[in-house]
DNA sequence: TCCTAAATGAGAACTATTTGCAATTAATAT
DNA sequence: ATATTAATTGCAAATAGTTCTCATTTAGGA
């Protein structure tokens, strides 16, 4: 994979922002740098996350989201201010393996969305 | 609601079809009634799944599919062949009381989704 | 420095879904 | 049975998110 400016400008701006999508990596990288296509920012994050260098989520009811946290995790997705946490769910280790078992369905991976209010929006809970 | 027609139709072919997309059931139904919109296929299915009729999936990598099954349960997505099963996780159960206490989120439901092969398609694993 | 495959920019194309609006219709009140 | 009215429909256009096409540029090796 080629060294270019726009691909390290994608990757400082992954690691400025929080769970960003696209279009948020996309408007913090062309402020500082014009010129670069939304095409570009989407085939950089496709090629990084399918190498493995980021991870790829793809929340429930909205974009595409990207994560700079490598290690097996799952996200908490507040449904009022729509913030993105990260959260480990270790009840599930082990659960391919007997899935595998039961349903002959080998799994290759998966992928847990919460939903819900995060801590300061239960608070505020006004409708 | 107002009992229509098309809303008949709509689930006539939800109960044929198996975790079917919104084209899908307008495909299904559109042989038997062509006269039917897309659009009304769509409002139909929003309609009867925020009213708890049925469940509105949102499958990574695709379109969103409807599933006639109601109680608890998650989906295994064969990334070979497309297919789409039910699976039960009960690992997960009391899952929302841990991650209250620890993080303060409180959680209104969640959406587990595997992605592997299928058994059909494990064995005839060509690439 | 030259070469070539990889990467880019711009915008069109695409997929899935929603929306605006005028016409139709089911359910209710008369 | 009929009038009323709010819900529903069909259509086409709009939107959101993402991918693709293709001509041009560029990084990195020979």
């Amino acid at each position: 994979m080629k060294n270019t400016i726009q691909k390290t400008a994608v990757m400082n701006a992954l690691l400025s922002l929080d769970h960003p999508t696209a279009d948020e990596v996309y408007e913090c990288v062309h402020t500082e740098f014009p010129s670069i296509s939304k095409a570009t920012v989407y085939r950089i994050l496709n090629r990084i996350s399918e190498e493995g260098e980021i991870l790829h989520l793809e929340i429930p009811g909205g974009a595409d989201r990207f994560d700079t946290t490598l290690c097996a995790h799952h996200h908490l997705k507040c449904s009022k201010c729509g913030k993105v946490c990260d959260v480990s769910v270790p009840e599930l280790d082990g659960v391919e393996k007997r899935i595998l078992n039961e349903t002959g369905f080998s799994i290759g991976g998966y992928r847990l969305v919460f939903s819900g209010l995060c801590s300061d929006c239960v608070f505020k809970k006004q409708d």
